[in-house]
DNA sequence: GTCTATATTTTGATAGAC
DNA sequence: GTCTATCAAAATATAGAC
């Protein structure tokens, strides 16, 4: 395990207020007190407050790219590709609880990478689509329109991180499990 | 149609910038410059900037806890009270889609309304529930956790704001009766 | 690597004229 | 109801000493 540098500490720690208060309301002087340190020692670290935001949303925004393609190139059919997707979000939404909050709420607020993140969400979602097209065209899922199931399923794993924080007595797998019954099978009986 | 008030339209205004670059983001220039006056104008109107915040989000949130009361009170079964539910949420999202991000994401900078808001939410999720509770007594619905069916129908309904105003072809009979049959039966075939 | 001191902007909000 | 002028506080960030 390699030791985390001074930045890296940084940047988990912004991560943690920013999900408390948003990138906007978190200010140099709340982070630096949470490091115990005064605010201008950050910059020897970390050359602007954009900084840390780019490096939270594009580091897991790529992880989600990465993971999507893998699952796109497995032999999988459509029901196994969508327990897959769901695997892929419980585990790094437990991994960032912090940084999902970023990446759900601030995006907005990075700059030169903005376009580049709304690229990738937008080919992360567009291999969701297909997968869900798929599944219509050889019958294993119902013929109901794919956008909305993209949706539905989508902002719930999306949301993940709100909700797992409080259950720490659920484990992973479990979690993973219960999820797929109910997005994909449904509660009714 | 009562005419809107200076008041009213200020707080209109606000909710769409909220919802685009959140509350901390939004200052009481950008808000003027979008209603074409400077800022020291809006203080005629307002108090603070802090109250803007809580007309949003307390407004709508007493219009989820009226209609959860009503659907409560009605004699309907648990899955007829989902579908109640899920009306309701797509009604109160399409009526107040900047409203709606305000409630998600910045309830936390309200002040001294913030433990109100979080107590007509905690009562929201308790009705919720209860029902599902019912629901699962009863045979209605499958035996699974109630808090993960909770957080998963109830975090795809709270994001609806995002995803109604692309989606104006569909009508919003049709957008309730589609997500019925994904959030309640599955998508599974 | 952290500090003090400070520069520069921006913020929410008020006072008073029109 | 809106304006100009302004305040006081808070923001990001830099310079230079230790």
């Amino acid at each position: 395990m390699k030791k985390e540098t001074r930045q890296e500490e940084i940047i988990r720690i912004a991560a943690r207020l920013f999900k408390e208060k948003g990138y906007s309301a978190v200010t140099m002087r709340d982070l630096a007190a949470e490091m115990g340190i005064k605010a201008a020692s950050l910059y020897n670290h970390i050359n602007s407050k954009q900084y840390i935001l780019d490096m939270i949303i594009i580091t897991l925004a790529e992880k989600f790219t990465d993971g999507m393609q893998q699952i796109q190139s497995s032999d999988d059919n459509c029901i196994g590709k969508l327990k897959q997707i769901i695997e892929l979000h419980v585990k790094l939404s437990s991994q960032n609880i912090y940084g999902m909050a970023s990446l759900n709420n601030d995006w907005m607020h990075l700059a030169e990478k903005r376009d580049y993140y709304k690229k990738l969400r937008s080919n992360y979602e567009e291999d969701f689509r297909s997968i869900l097209e798929e599944g219509i065209a050889s019958g294993e899922i119902v013929n109901e329109k794919p956008e909305v199931m993209m949706f539905s399923i989508l902002t719930t794993l999306r949301s993940l991180y709100i909700w797992i924080p409080k259950k720490e007595d659920l484990n992973l797998r479990e979690l993973s499990a219960t999820l797929n019954q109910i997005l994909i099978k449904g509660i009714n009986k």
